[in-house]
DNA sequence: ACCGGAGCCTGTTAGC
DNA sequence: TGCTAACAGGCTCCGG
């Protein structure tokens, strides 16, 4: 399932391929894949727009537009963005298109409909109650134990919090908890000051290596040329109920916390 | 402030 | 082997 790293994945290797294009037609079989506005306005008003730029906030995709028009992509759980050169061919599960004038097409295929495109002329309208981006400069170890202080919820509920922290999904989430050698289910006002500093150097050093690797292709997600990442041969415990832990060699268990599954180590995740 | 549950979806998997 | 029911999960909304 694509989270930040994924997202960012995405957009770094599409936009080469988008940027200056202008966006000639939209197609769209699945109405509820179009958050806003509604479908016929949608066509109308980005119709005719130019591709200035492209970037991510939390999991969303930003396309920036000319006319003060921003397209974002929420790819959910199993969405994915493609560029095709063959319109006759349209892969099974792509909902929504957009043609572009040179004669290429964007295509957001997604398998669980899940997926959301809106188009606005302020993303804050959408990006607003996002927290903190956990790879900015602002996301300091100092800034991350401020928000941990006071906080009476169990982390793993915690860290997928969107408005708390904008990027994390299930996977990295528990990855970074068992980095830090923390238990999901700990409060996280409990934490001492040495282990906020080290669960945060772990979201950002997960985050980064996760990048780096293109992101994990554990489930659906593949990158926009369909190849996969290659993160998932680097992870830890998501995924590994059964097997032993890469540290300390007890057995990795999965529960439910949060009504989300959670695995992580009995032993040395403390 | 926080929690739990329902709902949205469909391909995959566990269980009979 | 073949079927069905449960499961997976990001996010929002709702009631407690």
């Amino acid at each position: 399932m694509p989270e930040l790293p994924e997202v960012e994945t995405t957009v770094r290797l599409i936009f080469p391929l988008l940027q200056g294009r202008t966006i000639t037609g939209v197609w769209n079989d699945w109405p509820r894949h179009i958050a806003t506005p509604e479908y016929n306005k949608f066509k109308e008003r980005i119709s005719r727009r130019q591709i200035t730029s492209i970037n991510r906030r939390g999991k969303y995709i930003i396309f920036t537009l000319d006319h003060n028009e921003f397209l974002l992509i929420h790819l959910k759980m199993t969405g994915h963005l493609s560029i095709s050169d063959e319109p006759e061919h349209v892969e099974r599960h792509v909902h929504t298109t957009f043609d572009l004038d040179n004669g290429h097409q964007l295509r957001f295929r997604d398998v669980r409909k899940f997926g959301r495109v809106y188009l606005v002329n302020n993303p804050q309208e959408i990006l607003g109650k996002l927290g903190p981006e956990p790879l900015s400069s602002d996301f300091t170890g100092e800034l991350f134990r401020s928000m941990l202080l006071g906080r009476n919820r169990m982390l793993k509920p915690l860290l997928l919090d969107q408005s708390f922290i904008a990027g994390l999904g299930n996977i990295y989430t528990d990855e970074a908890l068992h980095d830090a050698e923390i238990h999901p289910g700990r409060i996280a006002t409990s934490l001492s000051k040495k282990e906020s500093i080290s669960l945060h150097h772990s979201i950002t050093s997960i985050l980064t290596t996760a990048i780096d690797r293109d992101g994990a292709s554990v489930d659906n997600y593949r990158k926009p040329d369909g190849t996969p990442g290659e993160m998932q041969n680097e992870l830890k415990v998501y995924g590994k109920a059964g097997s032993a832990c890469s540290r300390c060699g007890a057995t990795i268990e999965r529960m439910v916390l949060g009504g989300r599954g959670t695995h992580y180590c009995t032993n040395c995740q403390k």
